[in-house]
DNA sequence: CGTATAATG
DNA sequence: CATTCTACG
């Protein structure tokens, strides 16, 4: 059995202070990724990835992003698209920067992202087996929604950030190609996991109606998941494990009583390789009262493999 | 009996939350004088200033300075530097913009500090009284002391900040003598309290050996205070009624064990003309075990007139 | 070490 | 309605 989560800690301080390493210990996971971890490597607080292998993008953006894979055993490789992967050892203080063992190509689009901590990819060698950690841009509304003005307070940017996202989902589109095609080149599975920051569907958010022009329900970017996702490449774990259930939500604002009446998104996912998908027997998110109280804005996914 | 209170709140909602609106109750006081309030009139909590009427400079710098006069009575005039200041009467949901009754000639140095909230005066009618609310620049070190650089990681500015906060005395020391002249031409004692930011003597402050060349203790600052006070002028209330006592300290820094080991300063001061002070008959520093935890990085300074 | 803001989510 | 950062004290 395989035990994989991910899971947008929105700070890994603050989730710490709020029980994340009782969940880890409890939890058991074989592989955890993590998003918006936000802190630099020199405060991350001691013992807080227990005794798991640590690899780490934080990104050049100080207090903000950072992707991390935890993992039981010690990765063959780590790539991320920046200067290097920061690797540490359980119980090691120190960590050292990892240069891949092989470098990509990048995709055009995402080279103005390299440097913003939002993707890591780690080698496993115990199952043939590489795992990927994604904090996709939140991005934002286009410009002619945003003259509607449906939402408040939010300055104008003339589309900026949802173009800036587009251009991102568009480079992201062949990165995951490429990815899919040197794990099967090496006999591997690959999973990408993270905060896509986009709810595919209608039972992927709760007031699907509601939220057609909402920046993350948009039909361009439910078109990119529809064009990701197949059965041939990437597939939806938690969804096919649950393909009537609305939710579950990996998301809700912390605002008002969104968490209380479970008026969420799904938002974070694990999308894996055919093989690697059928393989999975039980699959869902951590919002659980056995873990106290609120970790974060989102809930860890977590899924277990018989692989 | 007239008792008045100078109390630099750091963040009056900070204070709040640690009981401030029990302290102000327990009290008892006739005029309370607030430094360091921090907060936008819209912003400020619901029922923190009790049932005082309120005077309120916020100032233009959003979250800093804020200076405020708490009265049982209404004050008879309100003069500040800025644009005029807020008042608001018991009970009252919204403030007032008050104009003065006349406007001072403002000290040349002192218009740069105009809109920064650092200063109230309140005219009172019950007895014939002025109280001043004074919230005084921090500064620097000098930049020869700079050099040495006894104190760690503070980023040099060429002496700059000490250099304006002299500027400020220099214009204070003007203002002081108009207030008094004007006070006493009109038949009213008068007092300026607040945080002076300037320890006077060896007593008012507990390492004064090791502090010599520290802002805040420095002899140029001193000497500042050596001039604007005499027996015929303005009188350090506390002092006079504590002439060999160290302290009492009004101010501890936040870090380490300052607080615990009474390693403070005396920085928040009651300065009256002679006969007010002569009136003084009892007067301290509230660092009191019954008030709970500590309020704020500073203690208040509550003086009993027989006034 | 604590108070604020601002940008971001 | 949270998380950071930065400036200031």
């Amino acid at each position: 059995m395989l035990r994989v989560a991910t899971f947008n800690v929105n700070g890994i301080r603050a989730t710490q202070k709020r029980g994340f390493e009782n969940w880890l210990a409890a939890r058991e996971c074989d592989v955890v990724a993590l998003q918006e971890v936000r802190c630099p490597v020199p405060l991350l607080p001691d013992g807080v990835f227990g005794t798991y292998h640590l690899s780490y993008d934080a990104g050049q953006l100080a207090g903000r992003n950072g992707v991390a894979v935890l993992t039981r055993e010690q990765p063959t490789d780590v790539r991320c698209w920046g200067a290097g992967a920061l690797v540490r050892a359980p119980g090691d203080s120190h960590v050292e920067l990892r240069e891949p063992a092989e470098r990509d190509v990048m995709a055009r689009e995402l080279k103005a992202f390299a440097t913003e901590g939002r993707y890591l990819e780690v080698d496993l060698s115990d199952r043939p087996l590489t795992v990927a950690s994604l904090y996709l841009p939140k991005g934002g509304l286009p410009a002619h929604l945003q003259e509607a003005g449906r939402n408040g307070r939010e300055k104008p940017d003339g589309g900026a950030k949802y173009e800036r996202k587009m251009r991102f989902l568009a480079g992201f589109a062949r990165h995951l190609t490429r990815a899919r095609r040197r794990a099967a080149a090496q006999g591997r599975e690959f999973v990408v996991m993270g905060d896509f920051n986009i709810a595919h569907d209608k039972l992927d958010i709760k007031n699907w109606r509601g939220n057609q022009s909402s920046e993350g329900f948009l039909p361009e970017e439910r078109a990119w998941l529809d064009e990701i996702l197949s059965p041939r490449t990437l597939v939806d774990v938690v969804r096919r494990l649950h393909p009537d259930t609305e939710g579950p939500y990996s998301w809700w604002s912390w605002m008002g009583q969104s968490f209380a009446k479970d008026s969420g998104w799904r938002i974070d996912y694990q999308f894996a390789t055919p093989r690697l998908a059928r393989s999975a027997v039980r699959g869902g998110t951590d919002r659980d009262e056995s873990y106290e109280a609120r970790m974060s804005d989102h809930a860890p996914v977590v899924v277990d493999y018989d692989f």
